[in-house]
DNA sequence: AGGCATGTTGCAAGTTCTTGCAGGATGTTG
DNA sequence: CAACATCCTGCAAGAACTTGCAACATGCCT
């Protein structure tokens, strides 16, 4: 049973599965099939559609893009990992059209930001160019962060970027992480990109972290943020792994 | 029976119609005719009427908005352009190692950033995020220059990302264009992306346009700058149709 | 006022489109 | 080689679209 009865046209799910794949991202029928309320056949034809205007190419199971956006964050995301498919799954509740989002860099956003729906009213601000793009794809109002760019995390980041993102304001922040524990909060690897982070978080109303498990009481080097200035917790973590954080006031999300 | 006796008039409901489709916003008949009071008939009526003049396009159960989030830039690479190409390649010479390149959006400077060759002490600023994903993954240094995104370019606009650019300096800048005429100058089709091209090549001490011969002797919407602050005209033209180019001063490069 | 023209709306019949399912073919994995 | 998943093809039910038409409101002219 479509859940929208305009996107769920074949031009409506065919013009969101071109945006995706133009991000860069996987398409497997099953989890279409799932996501849009129709049977795989029907993705499968949509696909068929796809392929036929060289969108995409077919393979079994699904699709890939035809064409790879660009190396460093794509050889990335390919390495297809099922928990930060899931994060940015889940977080995908806590933005709602009408809302100004601040999306950080880094795969897990990228992700998210690929399996973004179209958001008339939405304002989504990213010093991540990849994240931009995928936005943009997707029909939603962008504005782009400038500033040095930082070759490990693919964004903006330096003095520049951290004045064009106190200049904004947001209702909600999403973070990655390189790092997450309790007492020492939100870290990442990179002094500059941890500055940028910060801003972010001190732009917005809300914050929130998307990272698996992995990073779950890691330091990293640079403090971000500590927890009490975050919100949201979205992981695939246990809720014994969770618990610590609970405590110090995050509201957890587990996908 | 109409609810409201003044908005449910043919162009009291398409003038709200309308304006949905320019934020973006599908446009499902049942729910309409709900929201209206009106039969689905008379909603599909008006979404003809909407389509007729282009605001819209009409799909199954309702329409879409026109305004494609189609990525520009990505499905626009796809069509692999035999002449975008040899231009890019042609134009490539003009970069050298330790030079700071201002480049452009648009498809042609996008062939020409995934061509790059790694330049360690050359600096990139562009507003187009494709391109500074491409550099960076070339391992050049890279400057992102911030802004609205412009969903049709594909690049950063507005007073942000001019002022951005004016801060800056650099040796040399590539541009692309929508119309270029000897007497008109370098042209665009968007204002707002007018006013950024036109300030990256104030920015610069050595401007070069890329172009394919279909943009000669045309002229676009937006003047960018006058062919006299040009340097280097880079396309696949031949030598008549760039004589008059020539005259006004510009070197050229047939790729 | 009456009559006519215009425009809008809702309804019905016929057509087209989409979708899910069944069956057989094809490819993949152990 | 066998078991299995995925694929292609054809088909039928149902939803949506188109077309034509009649009813009703509105405005203009005589």
């Amino acid at each position: 049973m479509p859940s929208d009865p305009v996107l769920n046209s074949p031009e409506g799910r065919q013009s969101i599965l071109r945006a995706r794949a133009a991000a860069g991202a996987p398409l497997p029928m099953a989890a279409l099939a799932e996501e849009f309320g129709v049977s795989v056949d029907t993705i499968r034809r949509d696909l068929l559609a796809l392929e036929a205007e060289g969108a995409i190419q077919r393979v079994r199971g699904g699709a890939l893009p035809v064409m790879q956006p660009v190396e460093p964050l794509v050889t990335r995301m390919r390495t297809s990992d099922a928990a930060a498919h899931c994060i940015a799954s889940r977080a995908l509740d806590l933005i709602e059209d009408g809302m100004v989002v601040m999306l950080d860099g880094g795969t897990t956003i990228a992700r998210l930001a690929a399996k973004l729906p179209p958001l008339p009213h939405a304002l989504i601000i990213t010093p991540a160019p990849a994240v931009a793009v995928a936005t943009l794809a997707a029909g939603i109002e962008t504005v782009l962060i400038g500033g040095q760019m930082s070759a490990l995390g693919g964004m903006a980041v330096g003095q520049r970027a951290c004045e064009a993102v106190s200049a904004t304001a947001a209702d909600l922040c999403l973070l990655g992480a390189c790092g997450l524990e309790p007492t020492f909060g939100l870290s990442a690897d990179r002094l500059d990109e941890a500055a940028v982070k910060a801003a972010m978080g001190a732009a917005s109303s809300r914050t929130a972290v998307l990272t698996d498990r992995s990073k779950l009481g890691r330091r990293a080097r640079h403090r971000v943020v500590p927890c009490a200035k975050l919100d949201v917790l979205v992981t695939d973590a246990s809720s014994e792994e969770t618990a610590a954080f609970h405590e110090v006031g995050l509201e957890i999300r587990c996908a």
